[in-house]
DNA sequence: CACTAGACGCAACAGCTTTGCTTTAAGGTG
DNA sequence: CACCTTAAAGCAAAGCTGTTGCGTCTAGTG
């Protein structure tokens, strides 16, 4: 890849990177997602249209940038003191925020302007990532819990199935669902 | 929607339809993806450009037709004899044929040109009627299997995930174990 | 302080996309 | 079977997007 993130970190790039995805954020409030063009997103941005095609390649790629950022967590998940309260509040909230429209939006904006994969991997390191914290609390507190991949597997992976390829029928019952059965085992094979 | 399946049936429209599918197919494999374009496949299929942007809009929504066509199974599932085998045997050859690199790009090219998901149900829709299969054959030979739904979540929604979200590290023997699992906990519930 | 290299601006061009209008053909009706 | 209605395809022109070569400028470097 080699573009993105290798920008000359402090100066006019950094300064024309900001910029353009603040154009993105504020144009897809405005005008809304398809009506966005590059040549559009660069003149709110006080740039040339030249300018995004080849920092960017075209703007998918430029969304998907855009929508890895939304998608990063902004606090660590919150702490119940207990691993399956952690562990259902996390999964409910992620639930609620990705099946939403907005947050559907951006899950596919990530995936497909993504030759590399790269972005997606960002996602789902995010998500990892959360989880990490609330197995480590558990660690701490002396609970048995499963590890992160297991709960990847069990819970993250069947909401997103559904979130990407059976729109509707998403409800906080489901993840509480999932949540308790990926617990229950791994209590069960301790 | 209304647009791809209301084609009035039999005649020009689905002439038409036909050969700009088979204009994609063939240019996909003599020119690659990257460089298909809306007048490209027009001049190939014998049309004109505006008839495929009046009927599909644009080439993203073209190509996700065209990939859910390729996502289709072309047979039920073999039959090993036992659930267990038939499962195996099933999941193993989706993860090989989904995580493969054609395999990807029709997946998001079916995720991509789709606004109502309803291309992506489709794909959801195939998996899952090829385990409905597979679930029903056990049923007659009498032996304990768990749900259609239950084995998309472990099963189905796990590789998804991993190769969507998390590219490389996709062995058959990932499938191995997802299968076992799912096996061995539905037979401990009896 | 001069130097090098990467990034942006500018401008022109090629090609895609859109759109109004006309023509064709499918399916229904008397 | 001929006629009528209507959806879909052809055609052509206009607008806009995406591409590229070249000159300029800024940021890091010796």
């Amino acid at each position: 890849m080699g573009r993105k993130p290798s920008v000359r970190p402090g100066g006019r790039s950094a300064r024309v990177q900001a910029a353009v995805h603040a154009a993105v954020r504020e144009l897809e409030a405005e005008v809304g997602r398809p009506a966005l063009t590059v040549p559009l997103v660069a003149a709110r941005a006080g740039v040339t249209p030249s300018t995004i095609y080849r920092r960017w390649g075209d703007l998918q790629e430029l969304l998907s940038d855009v929508a890895v950022e939304r998608l990063r967590p902004e606090a660590p998940p919150e702490d119940h003191g207990r691993l399956s309260a952690d562990l259902q509040n996390w999964a409910q909230q992620f639930l609620e925020e990705m099946a939403s429209p907005p947050g559907r939006a951006y899950i596919r904006d990530a995936l497909l302007g993504d030759p590399d994969g790269d972005n997606a991997g960002q996602c789902s390191a995010y998500a990892a990532e959360q989880i990490r914290i609330i197995l480590a609390r558990a660690a701490e507190r002396g609970e048995s819990f499963p590890d992160v991949e297991t709960v990847i597997d069990r819970v993250v992976a069947p909401m997103m199935y559904r979130i990407l390829f059976r729109p509707g029928n998403l409800t906080a019952a489901y993840a509480h669902t999932l949540v308790c059965e990926t617990l229950d085992e791994s209590v069960a094979s301790r």
